[in-house]
DNA sequence: TCCGGCATGTAAGGTGTTACATGATTGC
DNA sequence: GCAATCATGTAACACCTTACATGCCGGA
């Protein structure tokens, strides 16, 4: 009696932490001590970097053997965990990178969709980047009139700080829509360059 | 023989749903599915609005004597339970809202500094919010600069979306700042307004 | 010899999420 | 009688944070 619920084998979900680190890996196979350097030192540190977010993450990544360790025992200093991504790794991340934007993900703010298209290029090429700056585009213009309506609806009701500060989060809003067709402009560009 | 280290009562932190809630109860004094109806509702959106949340955090914030509950027993519906708040709940409110701003708070994302200056002129004032803008500015400008000095040294040997996913930060960073200015001018006018 | 940098990890605790449970009232 | 809305809450779990522990190496 087969039970057609789980037909496809659960995929335990995979925090954005870890893929943070799958991409990072994807990119260079690297330790742990190399991927706290990257989120400490780079323009990615907003990204957690204590080790005991990381190296649980890693351990978790292993365990589903989306990436494989290897404890190099080099001369001098401690050793080291390589790790480096496997083939069901890779898929976990092209599936990831290529979900469609979800209205939501817009109000729940926009790190998890830039560290994707941040990666994006490398994995899935330009073309789906395109396509994600477009679907990234168009999720956004209504959510801007939404906040337009609401503070054309409300402001007169509120303090002026309580304005202004739901101002910027609409001129946020508004800086990235522009920010995406500058990027898609980029593109074309680039495109361009390239056949030309 | 006193223990000096203690000199002061340790207060208990309270995470930022909390001073959210705080901060919407002494606006007007509310019950747990009113708070949960503005988050939902409003562009408060993205605070949580689950019960999960909202319910336990009211009943911290009633056990630090932040706030007090009371239990109507009106005819009709269900028993509702309206928090209002304290004294000490006021003074924990002002002292979270004049805090001056510290370095990573900007870097971790300005959600938590807009919250604040969102409650802050019915609290402290315009003349706290002016100086909160001031400081929010002369935080943010040098961040900026160190990402344009990352960005520089290096996009040549990024793929190109992550470039633009890096200038898309810069470029929300430059629009919180813009807004800096714009929001104290907008002060400006309020004052000259009143005295005029 | 001891400090600082490399390198990995654990323990405790807090916060939030999802999903579920409960109970009363109004309207159909 | 049943569904929807009002209203509050719990339980299990996942995740991250801080703080600490460990151990090896090179240099002053």
């Amino acid at each position: 009696m087969p039970d057609s619920t789980k037909r496809t084998k659960k995929r335990a979900p995979i925090p954005i932490l870890g893929y943070a680190l799958l991409g990072l890996i994807d990119q260079k196979p690297s330790s742990g001590y190399d991927l706290r350097k990257i989120f400490a030192e780079t323009a990615m540190g907003n990204y957690s970097s204590s080790p005991g977010a990381i190296y649980p993450a890693l351990q978790k990544l292993e365990a589903g053997r989306l990436v494989i360790g290897n404890t190099e025992e080099t001369a001098g200093l401690r050793r080291r965990c390589v790790y480096r991504i496997t083939q069901s790794g890779s898929v976990a991340l092209k599936r990831w990178l290529g979900r469609p934007i979800e209205g939501d993900e817009v109000k729940r703010g926009a790190e998890e969709l830039m560290l994707r298209f941040a990666f994006m290029e490398r994995v899935l090429g330009p073309s789906a980047c395109v396509s994600f700056l477009r679907n990234f585009s168009a999720v956004l213009s209504p959510y801007i009139g939404e906040l337009e309506a609401f503070l054309a609806a409300n402001q007169d009701r509120m303090p002026l700080s309580a304005r202004l500060a739901l101002e910027s989060g609409l001129r946020s809003y508004r800086c990235t829509f522009e920010w995406t067709h500058y990027a898609l402009q980029t593109y074309k560009d680039f495109q361009r360059e390239r056949h030309g």
